[in-house]
DNA sequence: ATCACCTGTGGGAGCGCTCCCACGGTACCT
DNA sequence: AGGTACCGTGGGAGCGCTCCCACAGGTGAT
């Protein structure tokens, strides 16, 4: 019943020493009821609620963070430029799994580019800083130095494809091998056999084992794959067209193409286009991902289906253990870190 | 030389405190050197920084959030569905002026979607624990509450479109009106005098003064506006299509279209292909943003050029300005701080 | 020589939390 | 009766900074 009851100093937010003065309890038991611990009668929780309604009391970010050493932020990290995060519906897609998984937590998501040098020097000084409490890293290539770092500044992290078979970081990915085949395979029950492959950059481990898929399913079909019909690309548009071009100047014969991307696939159709090629007709044609381009496209084009929002829900399940892991030095389990998610072919007319 | 000296108590991060010792000055000058004060001899700079680097010492953001209550941080707040985000590149090109201004900054940007209900929620609960200095608000409706929500929190706010000729929050905008008219007498000039317009969402009151410009810029030239040929769209390629269907069905005399944006003018382009129309020898095309989508469409589009990256800038410089301003109660400058920014039209094959 | 006034510096106080230890009370054993 | 155990609770200490006051020493006017 002091002078200092009330509302605290006049205008400023209300602390939790206001809140606990109005509730008629200690500092310590309004934490608790804050932060949901069990240990608290249902009378006191119910008066500290209140007091809270009351007051309208928000709990200050910064000292938790403070006190409680952690900043309850994530960060989804895409070491890429933002022109291509626009530009590849894989990374939306990606975002939005991980928006709709995050929106039941408390925590808040950051979305990183780290495409230039320097956004990379910003990105290093901010984990320094340990400005989040976890990171996703979405898109890795093969000598990016982006997991070493966070493993020496103790930041767990998930990352969307292991770098290698060897990859350390628990991972999240759909079987790019699998996915490889079933594109080929379908192909050939569809009566293909000179099948050609536009690779996604090959310093992405998934973008090799499409490749190993590829060459696997013609090799069991009895048809060794032909070095000839594999033309490297970079998973954007332009580098699909580039490459379809490639492929036709080299051998005209080929009557299929496997893309390893949706994007790449579109730059494909333009190069078939262009050369007076009819799709399916001339030249079947497979991309991969299952985007929305897939279903746009004319005509609508066949693709390997990864389930890229389920993707982005279990990266963040996994990371969201990874950090609830390393707070009390309890047992680290040792359950499967690296998760592989099953493709499907979705079949349309474009083969 | 004690034994508190060297780095601290194993493992965990250097303080301020250790800088200090090691360097041989108190807390206080390290702390003017980290903060850049004059009123620091060059001498101890040069010590302090050297400690720094040899520590490898980086700021404890929660701590110094806590103790001078800011967060280095401003949000970018788009009130639509992510999915919206994606297919708009206005939001993907604002975010890119603002991304390039902010790095010269110490500033941290977060992206935020408030398209949900709940994600509304999730948001208004943010604003209220001051977790961002400010706030940078894109596309805002007319009865948008969050703007009164930024007012009442006194959290300082900018906004890309005001809501309408009273805005009272700094606004940095291009000259909607000038884009409207100047679409409309290119269209003039090329001989067209039945022109349909296709507005944005009416809520906005950019796609309002379109309107105006296109109405007057009839009225000038001695055509009184034929409200037939004003439809309604809602800035997505689908409502684009559906109110070309109806303008055609509407008034099929109608020789030149002037779509609010140029996502919905590739709708209308759609819908006029499908009537067996020709571009621009049927009817000539005007969009409005001039996005890569104009570029890329078939025939390329003429459209309203605005400068999306510098309304970015300027946007993330008002409210700069508006976040320090506010930090000592210093003088309160009373430039201008509702900036507009001119149009251009960018002439293609389409018209 | 005195005073006023700078400049550069050290360090106390305090930001609003969480963590944890201590304490009174009740319940159940021996 | 005393002992042990476990609730629910209060509040001290401390997280790592910034802010600001105090103070030493130098400089120039009086």
């Amino acid at each position: 019943m002091a002078t200092h009851g009330a509302r605290g100093r006049s205008g400023g937010r209300p602390t939790l020493e206001e809140v606990a003065a109005r509730a008629g309890v200690g500092r310590g038991t309004v934490s608790r009821v804050i932060n949901g611990s069990p240990r608290v009668s249902d009378a006191t929780r119910a008066a500290v609620e209140a007091a809270v309604a009351e007051l309208g009391y928000v709990p200050n970010t910064a000292a938790r963070a403070l006190a409680a050493n952690r900043t309850d932020a994530i960060a989804l990290v895409v070491p890429e430029p933002e022109t291509r995060f626009f530009a590849e519906p894989y990374f939306s897609d990606m975002l939005r799994g991980v928006g709709a998984e995050l929106a039941d937590t408390e925590m808040q998501l950051l979305l990183i580019f780290a495409g230039s040098d320097r956004e990379r020097q910003r990105l290093a000084q901010y984990l320094a800083a340990h400005r989040v409490d976890g990171v996703l890293l979405v898109s890795v290539h093969a000598d990016d130095p982006l997991p070493d770092l966070l493993a020496q500044l103790e930041i767990p992290a998930v990352i969307s494809g292991p770098r290698s078979a060897a990859e350390t970081l628990p991972s999240v990915d759909s079987d790019n091998y699998g996915g490889g085949r079933s594109a080929v395979e379908h192909l050939l029950a569809h009566g293909r056999t000179r099948i050609a492959h536009i690779t996604g950059r090959l310093d992405v481990y998934g973008a090799q084992r499409r490749v190993d898929g590829y060459r696997d399913a013609l090799r069991d079909a009895g048809y060794p794959a032909d070095e000839r019909l594999i033309e490297p690309g970079d998973f954007t548009e332009e580098g699909g067209r580039r490459a379809m071009a490639e492929l036709l100047t080299r051998d005209p014969s080929l009557d299929a193409v496997f893309a390893g991307s949706d994007v790449m696939a579109a730059g494909a159709r333009q190069a078939l286009r262009e050369a007076g090629l009819r799709i399916p007709e001339d030249v079947a044609l497979v991309g991969y991902d299952d985007s929305a381009i897939a279903r746009h496209m004319e005509p609508p084009l066949t693709s390997v289906r990864q389930p890229i929002e389920e993707m982005g829900r279990r990266m963040l399940d996994l990371l969201l253990t990874e950090i609830a892991d390393r707070r009390p030095a309890v047992s680290r389990g040792l359950e499967r870190r690296q998760i592989v998610l099953a493709t499907e072919l979705v079949a349309r007319t474009s083969s």
